[in-house]
Order: C-alpha cells, then structure tokens, then sequence
DNA sequence: AGCACGCCGACT
DNA sequence: GTCGGCGTGCTC
C-alpha cells in the first residue's frame, strides 16, 4: 500500500499557505517520515515544483481532491525532524507566518539552491623521482609535497612557498605529482589562543549544581557584569559534552560572538561551529552540515542558531537575554527566547537565559515559578562594581559650560589618561551631528524619503538619512532661504570623537560605531586594538555596552544617558536601565577599580537613580505597578499592524475601513484595547508611509490567526500597492 | 504567485 | 470565425 505525503510547497504566496496531499509511489516507498524535499506535480499545468514533506499518513480520507504523485526526492535523508515540524506550528500559529516561512528557518538557503561542498584541486604524489628529474629543484618541491600531501594547491605552492610553477608544471606534466580534489570547510578557521579553564567560585558552582540537579527546565541567571556567567556556560557545556549532548550558545547579533568564539574555541577547540548572519552562504552550508553530521556538540551564534540540526540537544543558553537583537524584525517575526523554551518542551533541553539585566517580562515569570531564578551576586575576581554618579547637565549649562563634557567627567578622563588606563565613552547615536537646520528661516534638512531628519557625517561631509541611506552633500547655504545660517545641532560618535581630540590631542582615541564596522573584520580589528592597549579612549554606540571585557577600562562616560529615556515606547525606561548598567560594567573589570559617570538632563528619572544604585529588584518592583497599571506586557500581548504604502490616501483609506471593522469584531471583548489606526511615529521611510493599529489585550493564537486573516482578506484588492506586517509582541512601537 | 479558463471586442 | 485582452478562481 502506498503511502501519503503532506506536503508545504515551495511558493511564497499566502493563498498557497496549506498542506497539499500527495502519494508516495512504490518507488520512493523509502519514505517513511517527514522532512524530506521533494519535487511535485503542481497545477493545472502540472509545472514540477519544491516542496518539503511534513506528514507523511498511511491512508487519506479526504477524496475530494485528485492525488498526484511525488516526483522526485533529493536528499538521502530527511531535512528536519519530527519536533522541528511541532515548532513549525508552533511559529505558524504564534507568530502567523507562513509553513514555508518556518520551514526556512530550519534549512540554509544553499541546500534549497542545490549548492555543493567547496573542492579543491590540491597536490599528492604520485611517483618517486628518476632519470634526470631526479634533481633541483624538482627534490625541493618533491620533499615539500612528501610532508604535505593534499595539503596546498598549485597557486598556494607556487605563491606562498615560493616554488616555481613551471617546475611544479613539469612534475605534473610527467605524473611524478597529480592534482585531486579536497572537500575544504569554508569557514576559515583561525588559530584561537587556549583560553584556559578558571576555577569557579562557591557562587558559580552552585548555579552549576542547580541547572545540572532540578527538575526545571528554564532557567534565568541574574548576574551582575563580572560576575563570570561564560565560565558557568562553559562548565555546563563541558558536562553536556561528557554525556554526549550538545550545546547551543545565543548570543546577541554580531556584536558579541569574536570576543564569545574567542573563549569558547579556546576552550574547546575548533569543534564548535559558529552561525550568524555576516557568514557567507557557503559558510552557513558547512557549518550546518557540521552540525547535522554530528561532527560538532558546540555551536555558538545568533538568533538563527536556535534552529541548528542537533540530535541530542541538551542546552541551550541566551546570553543578554534582555536583548531585543533576539526578536526577528522580519517574518517569521520570531523571539529565539520563545523558541528555545518550546524547543525545551518538546527535546527536555535546558535553558538557561542570562543577563545582568534581565527583561521584566522573565523576571516577572521568576516570580510566577514558571522560570527559575538563579543569581550571581559577587564579581567573579572578588572585584567591586564601580562607583556610578550622575551629573546633571542643568547645571553645567548654569554654570556657564556649554561643552559636550561635563567638569567632572573631563577632569576624569584627565586623571585616567594619566594614570595610563583607558576610557570607554558611550553615546547611543552615530555621526557629527543629528539634526541640522537654518537659523534664519528654520528650515530642517530632512530626508526626501522618510520622515527623519538627516544625520551630518563630518568624514565624508555628507548627511545621510539613517532609515533609507540616502546620502547628500552637505550644503553650507540653506536651500529655501539661501542664507548661511546654517547649524548643525544635536551631537553623535562622530563629533565626540572630534571634540575628544580637541580636548586631549595627545590620547590615543578609537571609534566603535556602525560607521566604522561596515567591513567584514572591523569590529574584530578595533576590539583587539583596544584590548591590546593601542588606544586609550574607545568611543561608541550601543555596540560598546555589550558584555565586552577590558581589564584596563576604569573610566566609563555616558555622555547622554537620555537619549533612550526620551523614546516613544513603554520600554524605554527598562532600556535605559540596562544600557546604564551595561555600560557600566565595562569598568573596573581588572584588578583597578572603576567609575562611572552618567550625563543626563533629568537626574530624577527613576531608571536613572536605580541603575546609579545598582537596584535591579528596586527598578522591578516600580516598573512591573506601571505595567499592571498600563496593561502593558507581561500582563497583556501586544498585537502590531503595520500598513505601509507610497499611496497615501489609499494607505488612510484602507487602514481606516480595517480599523472599523476590528473595532466592530472586538467590541464584546472587554479585555482588549484598541490604539488607531494612526500614523507611526516615523511617519515615512524610504517613500513609504506608514500606519498603525497596535491592539492591547489577551490576545490568543486563535483571535491573532482571526485578525491576520481579517487584515490579509481586506488588503487582498490593493495587494500591490499596500505592504502589511503583523507583529506579536513587537520588540518597539515605532 | 502563476497559470488556465472564459467571456468579450477587433480584425482577417 | 479566431486572436488576444485581462478578470476570476484554483492549485493536492
């Protein structure tokens, strides 16, 4: 008896979001699960198309349709497992993405693109010398190959070790040596220092205990900066390995993983495999397949690593779990905290999500006992957390000063840079200057296509829109009233690094910031720079806040610890508490002990004092009584609908009859809040306007499926002109 | 999405 | 009588 295949077809189009049912023939009766990619029949045209097996029955009962028959299977084995296919589900229905969407999280593209194993043509030998090849320099190229067989190419040889290549040619030629192909692994692996096993102390033996001894699951580990969280990971995934189960490793985005494959390859080797979004696709191909071959029990990476193959996964650990780099802006919009704990739920793996800072949300769940808390409260070196004081701009201005320093901080740098220890500044916006503007007639250089005012990029002379790219030459007249009024306000990296200069000409500065990563290795180039003592100062953005550890920093500098504060989202104050503490706790991490000086126009700020006070549970306690109060996460979901279109009355139309009709549907529910429809805060970008309905409230997978059908049937007409997103729990509101 | 089917007007 | 315009509806 034949059986059959449920099957998710390779077509991005949300009217072809179903399983289709197909007959596996007898001759591709070697199907017998799930996970398999196939070539179909498809249409009235019978056009042979992809698609991804995800069921596989025995018999049908629907008739109604004709069967066609698969046409072709592709790989030896399946793709995905059984419980990959449960978190397909789950992803489809909690984030309302599509089946193929989530399918593709769970392979690399280059495995859907056919793509191959890289081979090179490498040189072995082939036959001893004789005759009157048995000479120089054919014995020096001959000897060489004897000790690396298979080991260089013949441009390699040729180029790197010097040898002749018409000589090379000539051994060849007569069959002394041959070229035959290698499989190579693209990822480049360098040589990584051994970073030696530490001892733990009694605080982080006793995390270790509880993770590898409860019952629970999830875990959060609440550490303060410094307080050795990698060395608790590390331990944990060693005892993983000795009982053969594998480890995933999330860190946040790019920023962090040179500093983390720096430790974790130089404890456990070069069997760990690294996944991000900067590798190549080729790269993704190899380490993917390291992985599901089982050559490696250790990945280290993204978000995206979550869905890396393993077969016998027994941790996974999100490190700066407060992160919000862990949510997925683009669809499937999914948080890698949510997949990891279902992931939990369905292998039996560990989760432990840890960060000094930890997002209400899991803390509040700590509190519940769905999540079990565990603490770090001493640093790792018995160091102190630096002393952090608050300067009050208010006063500076009063005071006459009208620098983007306060005395204070630059009587500290002063003293530090004397003392030879170095200095991080943070400042959360990037370029010379955010906002330029006629003094004369008022007019604001803002972006053609967005609604957003262009940023001045003194290198380069330019400003840049930082929504679209677009970039301009900076004009010195103003282009309405043609006076020369000019000014540019508002200050970024880029300006601090001039005025640093200015102040101290002789310190050796550094900038970290998106403007100076662009290229594959820059982040990795400055960070060693800094760490090996070539700078005294490193300047930067949000990119310095993140878990990097300089023993030698003992000044940090917030030079406006506002700017977070001021955003229009009910996150905001949490985020600035962590970026504060964050950025902290990039000082005094050696054996020196470390200050912290926070710049702000409003000192009284709650998340300000707490962070200046280190009081995590104080900043809790007041911020969870305004979520409550508010009805905003945890104790409500969030449901985001976004329109965008370059038609802005089609766009007001639209999203105007959608937001009558929810308000209709949703009128009995008395838990659920409606917000618009309105414009988003950025009320453009890139030529397209945006609007907003944000719906409050206790949203269930059944009611979000209801409103996304809702809002794809109203905007099916104008499909074309009307983008749409849907987002559950957005990770901001803009 | 993409493709076939279908119903209508223009043209050999 | 037929060629092709795009509106409609379905795809196991």
């Amino acid at each position: 008896m034949s059986k059959y295949a449920g099957i998710v077809v390779n077509n991005e189009s949300i009217q072809l979001d179903k399983i289709f049912t197909y007959r596996i023939p007898e001759a591709l009766s070697h199907i017998s699960n799930p996970g398999y990619r196939v070539k179909v029949p498809f249409g009235k045209g019978n056009k042979i198309i992809d698609g991804f097996i995800l069921y596989v029955y025995d018999h049908i009962e629907d008739k109604s349709h004709i069967v066609k028959d698969i046409v072709k299977v592709y790989d030896k084995e399946e793709l995905f497992t059984q419980s990959d296919i449960k978190l397909m589900e789950f992803m489809r229905e909690n984030y309302l993405c599509t089946y193929l969407e989530a399918v593709k999280l769970f392979i690399p593209r280059g495995v859907i693109q056919g793509m191959k194993n890289k081979v090179i043509d490498t040189i072995y030998l082939s036959k001893e010398l004789d005759g009157k090849y048995n000479k120089t320099p054919y014995i020096e190229i001959y000897n060489f190959i004897k000790e690396n067989e298979g080991v260089f190419t013949k441009t390699q040889l040729a180029r790197e070790k010097g040898f002749s290549i018409s000589s090379i040619n000539t051994l060849i030629k007569h069959g002394y040596i041959v070229k035959d192909k290698k499989v190579v692994d693209r990822y480049n692996d360098r040589e990584y220092k051994n970073y030696e096993r530490k001892l733990l102390n009694h605080e982080q033996k006793l995390v270790v205990d509880k993770v590898l001894n409860s019952s629970n699951k999830l875990f959060l580990l609440k550490g303060i900066t410094g307080s050795g969280k990698t060395e608790v990971y590390m331990n944990i995934v060693q005892h993983m390995m000795d009982n053969n189960k594998s480890s995933i490793i999330l860190v946040p985005e790019i920023a962090l993983t040179p500093q983390m494959i720096e430790r974790f390859k130089g404890r456990f080797g070069k069997d760990v495999a690294v996944f991000h979004s900067k590798l190549s696709q080729g790269e993704r191909y190899d380490e993917w397949f390291r992985v599901k071959e089982g050559k490696v029990k250790l990945a280290i990476g993204a978000r995206s690593a979550i869905f890396l193959p393993f077969k016998d996964l027994g941790l996974i650990v999100i490190d700066e779990e407060h992160e919000t780099s862990y949510k997925s802006e683009s669809d499937p919009k999914y948080n890698a905290r949510d997949i990891a704990e279902y992931k939990s739920k369905l292998t039996g793996c560990k989760v432990i999500m840890g960060s000094a800072t930890p997002n209400i949300e899991s803390y509040y769940r700590t509190k519940i006992n769905e999540i079990e808390l565990l603490e770090l409260n001493k640093r790792a070196d018995g160091a102190n957390l630096p002393f952090i004081n608050t300067v009050d701009m208010r006063e500076e201005l009063k005071n006459n000063n009208r620098s983007i320093f306060s005395r204070e901080l630059y009587e500290e740098i002063k003293n530090t840079l004397s003392k030879k220890e170095q200095i991080i500044l943070f400042l959360n916006r990037r370029g010379f200057s955010t906002f330029v503007s006629c003094r004369k007639c008022g007019y604001v250089f803002k972006c053609d296509n967005c609604d957003i005012s262009m940023t001045y990029h003194a290198h380069g002379n330019y400003l840049s829109c930082h929504y679209c790219g677009r970039k301009i030459r900076a004009l010195s007249t103003c282009p309405k009233c043609k006076s020369n009024y000019v000014k540019y306000f508002g200050i970024g990296t880029e300006k601090v690094e001039i005025e640093i200069k200015k102040a101290f000409p002789s310190a050796r500065v550094l900038r970290m910031d998106l403007d100076t990563t662009r290229k594959k290795d820059s982040y990795e180039i400055i960070y060693k720079e800094f760490k090996e003592g070539n700078a005294d100062i490193l300047i930067g953005t949000q990119m310095v806040a993140k878990g990097l550890d300089f023993p030698n920093v003992t000044l940090v500098g917030v030079l406006a610890a506002d700017l977070s504060l001021n955003f229009p989202d009910y996150r905001s104050s949490e985020r600035t508490f962590q970026l504060i503490t964050q950025v902290a706790g990039r000082a005094g991490r050696g054996k020196k002990s470390g200050k912290v000086i926070v710049q702000t126009y409003m000192p009284e700020s709650y998340s300000i004092i707490f962070a200046k006070n280190y009081d995590y549970e104080g900043f809790y306690k007041d911020e969870i009584n305004i979520r409550k109060d508010m009805k905003y996460p945890p104790f409500s979901k969030i449901l985001s609908i976004n329109l965008s279109s370059k038609n802005e009355n089609l766009l007001i139309k639209i999203i105007q009859n959608i937001g009558v009709i929810l308000k209709n549907y949703l009128k009995n529910s008395d838990n659920i809040e409606i917000l618009g429809p309105c414009p988003c805060i950025i009320g453009k970008i890139k030529e397209f306007y945006r609007w907003q309905i944000i719906i409050k409230g206790d949203i269930d997978t059944n009611l979000g499926k209801n409103i996304k059908d809702m809002v794809y049937h109203m905007t099916r007409e104008v499909y074309n002109d009307i983008r749409v997103s849907i987002d559950i729990n957005p990770s901001n509101l803009i």
